[in-house]
DNA sequence: GTAGGGTTAG
């Protein structure tokens, strides 16, 4: 009686905290009679769309002990649950229970388990599961779990076999739809293969499959992605004359890319179109306008937008704090941006990584190193761990401003920290070593870098070539180039140029153009500064003809590129 | 009336 009072439609649509969601189970556990299973499984798939997974599988545990019946739906949603918590093998366990209890898995059940597998990158085993659906006929694959695959391939970097894919689900039953024309199409933009996404998007036309919001979306951020914004707002209105509405996606997309073009003015009337057509601005919306703002170095419009994202209710978020930080720095208002770091406690955000982050590398930036060594230990007694760029900003900090000796403590304490040494961290204070000429202790480092299981890489190589030319020690220098390609590293333009660069300064013509022949060789052209070294040593030297032979080199190489 | 698929930033 009070149950269809209670319990209408989408009942459960109307509770958006997890406290509410477990008080109205309680109350529904002593409930009699129960309410239907379906009560149960919409107050679970609310659970779901919280995304708090734990809390569902807890639910769940508890229907299990209070002896409430359970539904294939009901364990679809656990097994969801698992598999969305990357808790796949858990998940495996609730198949296991379907059988315990005589219920049959469906091509729902099936298809979570592959999408949870692709989502912990056991690519082969999603495939096998698949292929072990239809040889055995566990159930009828149907397209949404074709969506699953073929998304799971375009994820895993796989897009050539998700076209593979979908030519072969276009001669079988089930007709590929817009998602997994859509997916591929993300896909091919994502690769940078543009021009054959379009082509799908006629070839879906072709075949009666009408692309919706999603895939004009994907399509309209690849054209964006290489720079072609005029068609990308040729494709908007092409979507829109075709009846399909964009959405906030669309959008933020293409304010994205105007903004990032310079056109905030531009992006600034698309918002106006937007806000009319009846999608509010989120905090993408604002964040892309704040970062246009600061690009073209406009800080007083970049916090006025920054202003009206409070006021709409929006907020700003840690992004819009560390895109206005950085903009006030990069125009050397340090108090701005350090008034605005300070602003996030107050306001009852936690600053996260990203933000230490961006006022570490400002601070550097403005030379106020001191404030920056504060900012270090206090971001550590905030508890917030320090990250592989934290320790690549404070390392370079630190060498610009002098200190090396610390940068050398702070690198020796970064594994204590938890933080995996990387190769590229040694190369920051080998630049700083050599840029002071502290050559022994450059040379011990390098050394150093096999016994904590570091390959140097061509960067590690060409700072310390750089180095060593610097100093004149051209020997040295090239023993270092044939050291590196020894170990796999093979010298780039730059490793060329610099040692080119050495050797003209020396005065050693024949050995540079040994180099430049060699460089010419492997398809590398001078840098513009090399080349005007050149000519401006060749007016120098009376017309030396090794010198005037370099250069006719040069010139033939960038006449056949 | 209940479960599983595709799109946005650093």
């Amino acid at each position: 009686m009070a149950l269809s009072g209670r319990f209408k439609s989408g009942f459960a649509n109307n509770l958006d905290n997890i406290e509410d969601v477990k008080n109205l189970y309680n109350h529904m556990v002593r409930m009699r009679p129960l309410p239907s299973v379906i009560d149960f499984t919409q107050l679970l798939g609310r659970v779901v769309k919280m995304k708090q997974y734990s809390a569902a599988v807890s639910l769940f545990h508890d229907m299990c002990l209070s002896r409430i019946p359970v539904s294939e739906c009901i364990l679809n949603i656990v097994l969801n649950s698992y598999c969305s918590s990357s808790r796949v093998d858990f998940g495996f366990s609730i198949l296991g229970g379907f059988f315990k209890r005589g219920v049959l898995p469906n091509v729902s059940t099936f298809s979570t388990l592959m999408k949870g597998l692709f989502r912990e990158n056991r690519i082969s085993q999603a495939q096998g599961l698949f292929k072990k659906v239809i040889y055995e006929k566990l159930c009828e694959p149907d397209e949404k779990m074709y969506g699953i695959v073929i998304d799971g391939l375009c994820k895993a970097g796989n897009t050539r076999m998700a076209v593979e894919f979908l030519r072969v689900m276009g001669r079988g039953r089930i007709k590929p739809n817009a998602v997994v024309y859509s997916t591929v199409i993300d896909s091919l933009c994502k690769d940078g293969m543009v021009e054959e996404a379009v082509s799908l998007l006629r070839e879906m036309i072709g075949k009666g499959v009408r692309p919706d919001v999603v895939t004009c979306t994907c399509l309209i951020k690849g054209l964006c992605n290489i720079g072609k914004l005029d068609e990308a707002r040729s494709l908007f209105n092409e979507m829109v004359d075709l009846g399909i509405a964009p959405n906030v996606f669309t959008f933020n997309v293409l304010v994205d890319a105007l903004c990032k073009e310079g056109k905030v003015k531009d992006a600034e009337d698309l918002v106006d179109n937007m806000i009319q057509r009846g999608q509010i601005p989120d905090r993408f919306t604002y964040n892309a306008l704040i970062e246009g703002c600061c690009l073209q170095g406009r800080l007083n419009k970049a916090k006025k937008f920054f202003d009206t994202m409070a006021i709409s209710g929006v907020g700003p978020d840690n992004l819009s704090y560390s895109i206005l930080i950085n903009g006030y720095f990069r125009k050397m208002k340090i108090d701005e941006a350090m008034h605005l770091f300070q602003e996030i406690s107050h306001k009852g955000l936690t600053p996260d990584i990203s933000i230490y982050n961006t006022v570490l590398q400002g601070l550097f930036r403005v030379g106020r190193y001191v404030t920056a060594r504060e900012v270090f230990l206090g971001m550590q007694s905030a508890t917030v761990n320090p990250d592989f760029h934290t320790y690549c900003v404070m390392l370079h900090g630190l060498c610009k401003s002098g200190q090396i000796d610390e940068a050398l403590e702070l690198i020796s304490k970064i594994e204590t920290d938890g933080v995996e040494l990387h190769v590229s961290m040694y190369n920051i204070i080998l630049d700083g070593l050599c840029k002071c000429g502290r050559l022994d202790t450059t040379r011990g480092l390098f050394n150093s870098l096999s016994l904590r299981r570091l390959n140097p890489d061509v960067a590690t190589y060409n700072t310390i070539i750089t180095g060593l030319c610097q100093e004149g020690l051209l020997d040295e220098a090239k023993e270092f180039a044939v050291k590196m390609e020894e170990n796999g590293c093979l010298a780039d333009r730059i490793t060329y140029n610099v040692i080119v660069q050495g050797l003209l300064i020396k005065g050693e013509y024949d050995d540079a153009i040994m180099y430049v022949e060699e460089m010419v060789g492997r398809g590398f052209s001078l840098h513009s500064s090399t080349f005007s070294m050149l000519l401006d040593l060749f007016q120098e030297n009376d017309n030396n003809p090794v010198l005037a032979k370099i250069i006719q080199k040069c010139n033939l190489s960038s006449k056949r590129s």
